[in-house]
DNA sequence: TTGACTTATGACTATAAAGTCATTATAATA
DNA sequence: TATTATAATGACTTTATAGTCATAAGTCAA
């Protein structure tokens, strides 16, 4: 990608949108320096004339990828006036944002964990325990929904995986926060916790 | 850590246990097959004995740490009768279950994506911006609360953390089954749908 | 005890990829 | 145009680590 075709006037703007581009369609895993040097258009030695290291491309491209999105949000959110209001439109401005930067989400979104590290076979097998999982939630919330004890209006198995995400962001969250010592009180309050949020949500 | 240490029977286990060890202890990043030799107390060769290739160490490891977690909840959850029950016996176990495997899911957890790749300096901005993001919500979730609308029971902060996961599964569900297209109608709905879960939850 | 078979070893090879630097090309200036 | 300064090059060096294999140690039946 030369600069022509990029429509870049600088050699670091340029480099960035290779790097990003290169990185969109092969992921983190298999991105090289060597790849990004001929895939820019420009010798190795080039390169490290515009970022310190690799590791400085990296954070340049994530960088790029997610700056415009907070202030853009917070523009609009502002607007707003009540917090439902807030939080509706934050919602739907991230969705939009991500839609418009597709290809660079899916990477960053799809290339996680140690998956990245496991050959293609076994990303599936892990891929398909996760499934699994969802699906087995998926089956109990159907039954709910058939007893009319849940809404109808939501694809059961994505709702599998909501639940999924905030169990683990709970454990992230404690990880986070150094509260590693669990007691059976502690797992049972954040249960219930849990559980609140997705059954009935944060409002009153 | 040899076979006495470990209390295991034989070499397979035994190594496996040493890289498991070594994984919670230092990350998938930096995990090598000299340094699980050395752990393991046996010669690298000895270790192609057992396992095919570092890919088969790793899925090993994987699925032994997720293995029981499935079945054992299973159980507990099928004894529930209604759906409400069932859910939160199910995010009771696996809060559980995640306690009682605390090192292995801090790893799996915390060594997140793309961020494996970056040095330590550029993981700290990362989640720095993601933490901005959380503190974000936080004040319109906190605003929500002073003026009643919302829940008082739970940390802002962690909420602001839970909607943002269920933003992000909702693009990666989207990514996976390849709804790609993002039109603004979709964005609508699906918005719409993150809305009412987070604010509502899913009871009718 | 011996010889056949199994298991273990670790020095070695192969390879991939990051980062360097002497050399060359280009641009700016006098 | 000649001279200097700046930018670019890519062959080369370095390093890390996965995987191999000739050799050695251990086991066990006859």
């Amino acid at each position: 990608m030369t600069e022509e075709e990029t429509g870049k006037i600088n050699k670091f703007d340029c480099i960035l949108a290779s790097a990003r581009k290169l990185i969109e369609q092969e992921g983190f895993s298999s991105f090289t320096m060597d790849k990004l040097a001929n895939n820019a258009g420009v010798a190795k030695g080039t390169i490290y004339l515009y970022f310190k290291d690799k590791n400085d491309v990296l954070e340049n491209v994530l960088k790029s990828g997610f700056q415009t999105m907070f202030s853009r949000m917070t523009d609009k959110v502002e607007k707003k006036e009540t917090p439902e209001e807030k939080i509706k439109t934050l919602i739907y401005e991230n969705l939009l944002y991500i839609g418009e930067n597709k290809y660079f989400f899916k990477t960053v979104f799809l290339d996680e964990m140690h998956v990245v590290f496991l050959k293609k076979t076994s990303q599936e097998s892990y891929n398909l325990r996760r499934r699994k999982y969802a699906v087995f939630i998926s089956e109990i919330i159907i039954k709910g929904i058939d007893e009319g004890i849940f809404k109808n209006l939501l694809d059961p198995l994505k709702a599998g995986f909501y639940l999924i995400s905030l169990i683990k962001t709970n454990a992230i969250y404690n990880f986070r926060n150094n509260k590693v010592e669990f007691n059976e009180d502690l797992i049972k309050s954040e249960a219930a916790e849990i559980f609140d949020i997705f059954i009935d949500g944060i409002k009153n």
